[in-house]
DNA sequence: ACGCCCAATGTAAACGATTACACTCCGCGG
DNA sequence: CCGCGGAGTGTAATCGTTTACATTGGGCGT
């Protein structure tokens, strides 16, 4: 009586306080009578507790509001439940599509995610580093310019990381990367069977490893022509770069009858250059990207790229972290890479016989299908091994 | 010396405890030959220390790779330095823009991002929101569909939070929203300026209150044809469903002359959807949408739109947080809302004449401005307070 | 009737930082 | 010569949890 009734003055005294406190695991107790080790038992379920009391606090908790203390929690755990997500910028699809993989893959484990974009310059990067201890528990980087030893030299030692298509051969962190090579490759030898002789190549940022290893695998593909490099754009991944690319190709004598773009982005913002200058995408320069972001298969006309498999890359990244931290980790610094497919849409020009022809190879009945999303698509596996590394 | 080369034995042992803790400040004050207080004073650069003692404790923290806990620091200082981050989803580029504004500004000021899409149930995000205690200092929410209450109801009373396109018209927290209803009021309105009668309308998710507001503009501008709703389809705010939309718009007798997408992404689904069909944009049909995601500009057609300032919208809100975090907030529980543009490219057949015209109004000689960005565009400041609400 | 064991609960020691306060010198003015 | 003040440093309380260990009390086998 005497306790429930100070309890009730208590919980309706005007707060004036202004920061208004939240409530502890302290105070929940006082509330229900017990001793805060029962509170955190019940929280947690963990431990013996008689039904009553059970019932008893949950009630308490509820009318409370109350909600443990992260920092405190982690403190005493030395568990965040947080993962890491390092990235080196935050524009365009790509990159909502790899936080999508990832966020998916951690919610289903319970895991937030600590998020950080643009990390410039070298400094920056160090204390963002540093300021992850304590704040989580691994981390995802996507780092096509950062070597491994930044990590090593900023993490405390046995840090779970987990990088994204990394430079370093060997390095103690385990990483997963994408074909690159295999996928640009088969791009630029499928452009060689539709009859192209001149392709021409526009390439992503300098120092960017996954940039380096598509231009690789093109000029693998393209054989003497490549090693002369006349065709070759320079670019940065993004729109505008693609955009102002065009008028450089098509300054080239004779002029190049296909070209391949680092990145869709940058494929998309070419096309809108070649179509403001009148020229038709495939019919008078065929166009090809590698990403397979969403929406190259909603542009006009779609986009013949190599497909990334960019959620599953989070996905896969995200689980390999989880279980380096649950300890059952099989191949701690183990390297994965994954596939890539040529998919093959309007805009490298291959499916244009298939419309122009009398008689369509495939029936598609104009209505029928209405519902359903049947974009006129081929894909193909890559060949990864093929000339292989 | 006595100290030190017991230091220098203790660093060389071999690592034998796997889970390898980082070093705390307690080891960086043995190592120094000082108190924890001392360590601290130096790191936070606060109190008076000498300055051969400064740079001795310099040195042992690089040494030893030192850095704080973080959730130790929170504990202690009531501060996380991170601020949390809702959305309903990760899809898309309108998501990553948003993100990057906030990243932007929050990177500026130091503090982290904690990240979580996709609250689908509700009790996920209540469980979402009561994990938040203890792990940031305040909360952006984007939350179409989530009531205010749920926030009150799952958030420790007083806690700092900023909504983004809420719901309701009184709450105590402070929201930014963006000029639904005037923006697709001014859309809808040019293009009945444009000579266009039958205007088709794809919407957005039901109960989600952009959606919603964008409709409400739409109808208001079209009048009594609205009232009947033959011509409003439903959609989702993604491009399947705009792909999806298509058919059902070449159902109706008469055809419209116009379709109004509820955002781009569905309006690019449409567009490809139509191009299938060898419908024309915009010759056959003139085709809009809502938001300007950074490709808009970049499909062919260019999409005619209504630009939502989606980065400042990110910024804005978290500028709005830290300040309100700083105690500083000028008005607490205040609500901004941002204007939006009416910007005209292709898609709606507006710049025809001009294209198809002997004498182009503008100059635009082909190649002299081959390095600029320079897609035909024009843009409007939307009334927003026509109609004001 | 007596231990014994176990379920139910409480007590107190961590976790790793920050910081109020106490303490020690040392120089200097009176 | 003494006392005072401040620079430089250390001690210990504190933040809000978890959890090992101690304590209690009741049921049950013998």
């Amino acid at each position: 009586m005497e306790k429930r009734s100070s309890a009730v003055s208590e919980s309706r005294r005007p707060r004036q306080s202004r920061p208004a406190r939240a409530v502890t695991i302290r105070e929940v107790a006082r509330e229900a009578g017990v001793s805060i080790a029962t509170i955190s038992r019940v929280i947690n379920e963990k431990g013996p507790v008689r039904e009553a009391t059970r019932r008893r606090i949950r009630r308490v908790v509820e009318r409370l509001h109350y909600a443990p203390h992260g920092a405190a929690r982690s403190l005493i755990t030395r568990k965040t439940h947080t993962l890491g997500v390092l990235l080196p910028d935050l524009f365009g699809e790509f990159f909502s599509e790899l936080i999508r993989g990832i966020d998916l893959a951690a919610r289903r484990h319970d895991y937030h995610l600590l998020v950080s974009g643009s990390h410039g310059d070298r400094v920056e990067t160090q204390a963002l580093l540093r300021a992850m201890r304590g704040r989580v528990d691994g981390l995802i980087a996507l780092s096509p310019d950062l070597g491994a030893l930044a990590f090593e030299a900023n993490l405390p030692a046995g840090f779970p990381v987990v990088l994204l298509n990394g430079h370093e051969k060997k390095s103690a962190y385990s990483s997963i990367r994408v074909d690159n090579y295999g996928g640009a490759f088969a791009m630029a030898r499928h452009l060689i069977r539709l009859g192209h002789r001149r392709i021409a190549f526009v390439r992503g940022p300098i120092r960017n490893h996954d940039a380096a290893e598509r231009l690789r695998g093109y000029r693998e593909a393209v054989g003497r022509q490549g090693r002369e490099g006349a065709l070759e754009i320079p670019g940065d991944f993004r729109e505008d770069a693609g955009y102002r690319a065009a008028s450089r190709i098509l300054r080239c004598r004779p002029l190049p009858t296909a070209v391949f773009a680092a990145n869709d982005a940058m494929a998309i913002g070419l096309l809108c250059a070649l179509r403001q200058r009148h020229v038709r995408v495939p019919e008078d320069l065929a166009l090809v990207g590698f990403d397979d972001i969403p929406i190259a298969r909603f542009i006009a006309p779609p986009l013949t790229t190599v497909r990334v498999p960019i959620a599953e890359l989070g996905s896969r990244a995200t689980a390999r972290l989880l279980h380096a931290l649950e300890g059952s980790d099989s191949r701690p610094g183990r390297e994965d890479i994954l596939p890539t497919t040529l998919v093959v849409r309007s805009s490298c020009g291959a499916l244009l016989p298939a419309r122009a022809g009398a008689g369509s190879p495939r029936p598609a009945p104009p209505e029928s299908n209405d519902e359903s999303n049947a974009i006129e698509e081929r894909e193909f596996v890559t060949l990864s091994q093929e000339e292989g590394r």
